[in-house]
RNA sequence: CGGGCCAUGGUGUAGCGGUAGCACGCAGCAUUCGGGUUGCUGUAGCUCCAGUUCAAAUCUGGGUGGCCCGACCA
C-alpha cells in the first residue's frame, strides 16, 4: 500500500488524557480512534494487525477441532431468565457487570450479549441428541458488551471488545479434561506466535461462578491488573486470588518458592461442567440408551486485549515493535531523493510475490519524519532506498529491533521476504 | 460506585476578572532533502446550563465527558 493514500497520519504528541502506553502508541500510530471511554474503532493499520491475531487464533483453534461460526449480539430474554442471568443479581454472579439491554418497539427487552454459553447451549439442542454428536466444540469471533463500571488502560478493558469465545461439549469429564488441556496448549502456541510467549504463564485461578479453579493465561507486564505468583523453576503460576496455603499445600509447593509480577489476563480456560446443560436441557442418549447431561467448557480470548498487551510488552521510546506475525505490514520502504524509481521497482517487485508492503511515498516529508513515523508504526523491517543506495544498486535494509542496518543489493530484497 | 485531578482551534498547550496567545497540523509561496529543515502568508478554538459581576475561558453551583487510585472484574 501507498501510504499516501494511507488515510490515517501519525501524531507527533502523546493524546492528552491518556496514560496507557497502548492507547496512546495506537492512537499516534493512527491504529485505533477512540469513539469514548471503553469504545474504539479499528483503523486500517489496526484492522490489519487484528485481522492478523485473529487468523492465528484462528488456525490455532481450527487445529484442536474448533468449528467456527458467528452467534447474535441480540439475546432473548426467555434464555437467560432460565439460568438466571438475566436480573442484576444473576448478572452480578456471572462477572460482577449489570447487562446492557436495549428494547423493542413493542417494549419488550433484549440483551446485549456479553457472553454466549445460553445461546450455544440453546442452538445444540437441536443438533446433539446421540453419543456419536459429541463431542463438538464451536467458537466465533464476535462483539461482546459488557458495562465496566470503569473503562481503563487504553483498548485492555473496554466496554465493546472482540472476543474469541469457544464451548467445548463432552460426554464425559474424562474426554472434557483432554480438550481442555489441548485448548491450553493452544493457547500457549498463540501467545507464543503473537510474540508473548517468553512472558505468559499458564496460572491457577479462581473458577467463578461455574467450578473450583480455571486456567488463565497471565502475561507478565507493569500494565497488567492482576497479581500472580510465579515459581519459575518449577513453571507453576497461581493468581493471587487463589495464592493460599491451602492452594499451595494441595499443589504440593512452597511460599517461598514464588516471586510476584504484574500481568495482564490474556486468556481464560474454564470448566462449566454441567451447568448450563442441566438448566437448559442439553443431553445425549449413551451407547446404553440412557440420558445424559452434555459436559461443557468455555474458553475466551479478547482480541483487543491481545493488541493492547503485544504493544504493552513490545514498544521502545521511538514507538511499537510489532512482530512479524502480527504487524500490518512486512515492510516500510522509505524512498528518499534520488530513490524514487528504484523503490517503485521494490514495491512492485514485493507486492507481486504477495509481500505485504508499505511505501512511504508521502510528499513533502522530510527524511527525519519518515524514519520517525516508520518507528512508530512499528514494521519489522525497513528499507531505506535513497540516491546514495541506489548509485551502488543498494537498500539498507534495518530491521525495527535493531539499531544498525545492512546493506543488500536491491535485487536480493524480495527473495529476503520469501525465504523467512 | 467512592476518592482525586482535569476539560481552550484537527492535535498539544498558555492564559488565573478587562480585545484568546503559542507550537504542531492543514493551505499557499520560497527553501531544504539520511533522523520531525528554515522563512513568510493564511486557516481554525474557550464542554453544556444556571448564577455572581459593569465585564467570566477565568469566580460559584450543577450537568456531561475524560484520565488516575480504590472497589469491582471469566
Amino acid at each position: 500500500m501507498r501510504q499516501s493514500t494511507l488515510f490515517t497520519k501519525t501524531r507527533r504528541e502523546d493524546p492528552a488524557n491518556e496514560e496507557s502506553i497502548n492507547a496512546k502508541l495506537l492512537i499516534r500510530g493512527g491504529f485505533i480512534h477512540k469513539e469514548m471511554a471503553g469504545v474504539y474503532t479499528l483503523l486500517p493499520l489496526g484492522l490489519r494487525v487484528f485481522n492478523n491475531i485473529m487468523g492465528i487464533i484462528r488456525e490455532e483453534m481450527n487445529g484442536i477441532g474448533g468449528q467456527e461460526m458467528l452467534m447474535t449480539t441480540l439475546q432473548d430474554p426467555d434464555l437467560w431468565k432460565k439460568t438466571g442471568r438475566w436480573t442484576e443479581e444473576g448478572a452480578n454472579a456471572h462477572n460482577g457487570l449489570p447487562w446492557f439491554k436495549t428494547k423493542l418497539s413493542t417494549g419488550n427487552e433484549l440483551g446485549i450479549a456479553n457472553t454466549h454459553e445460553e445461546t450455544l447451549t440453546n442452538i445444540l439442542r437441536g443438533h446433539i441428541s446421540s453419543y456419536k454428536d459429541l463431542p463438538c466444540y464451536m467458537y466465533q469471533f464476535q462483539n461482546k458488551f459488557r458495562n465496566e463500571l470503569r473503562a481503563k488502560s487504553g483498548i485492555m478493558r473496554a466496554r465493546e471488545f472482540v472476543m474469541k469465545d469457544l464451548y467445548s461439549f463432552s460426554k464425559t469429564e474424562e474426554e472434557f479434561r483432554e480438550f481442555y488441556e489441548a485448548c491450553a496448549s493452544a493457547y500457549l502456541r498463540i501467545f507464543s506466535r503473537l510474540g508473548l510467549g517468553d512472558r505468559t504463564y499458564r496460572t491457577f485461578a479462581s473458577g467463578g461462578a461455574f467450578s473450583k479453579f480455571s486456567d488463565e493465561f497471565q502475561t507478565l507486564s507493569e500494565a497488567g491488573e492482576d497479581i500472580i505468583y510465579i515459581a519459575k523453576e518449577k513453571n507453576i503460576a497461581i493468581n493471587k486470588e487463589v495464592f493460599t496455603d491451602d492452594v499451595l499445600a494441595e499443589m504440593n509447593v512452597k511460599r517461598e518458592e514464588f516471586e510476584e509480577y504484574k500481568a495482564i489476563e490474556v486468556g481464560n480456560i474454564f470448566p462449566l461442567g454441567t451447568k448450563y446443560s442441566e438448566t437448559l436441557g442439553l443431553l445425549y442418549r449413551t451407547e446404553q440408551g440412557t440420558e445424559k447431561p452434555v459436559v461443557m467448557g468455555s474458553y475466551g480470548i479478547g482480541v483487543g486485549r491481545a493488541m493492547g498487551t503485544i504493544v504493552e510488552a513490545l514498544h521502545d521510546e521511538r514507538g511499537i515493535v510489532w512482530p512479524a506475525s502480527v504487524a500490518p505490514f512486512q515492510v516500510h520502504i522509505i524512498v528518499l531523493q534520488g530513490g524514487e524509481q528504484e523503490a517503485e521497482k521494490l514495491y512492485q517487485a514485493l507486492e507481486k510475490q504477495g509481500t505485504e508492503t508499505l511505501l512511504d511515498d508521502r510528499e513533502d516529508k522530510t527524511p527525519g519524519e519518515r524514519f520517525a513515523d516508520a518507528d512508530l508504526i512499528g514494521i519489522p523491517v525497513r528499507i531505506v532506498v535513497s540516491a546514495k543506495t541506489v548509485a551502488m544498486s543498494l537498500g539498507e535494509l534495518k530491521k525495527r529491533t535493531e539499531k544498525e542496518p545492512e546493506m543488500i543489493p536491491l535485487n536480493a530484497i524480495p527473495a529476503f521476504f520469501t525465504q523467512s
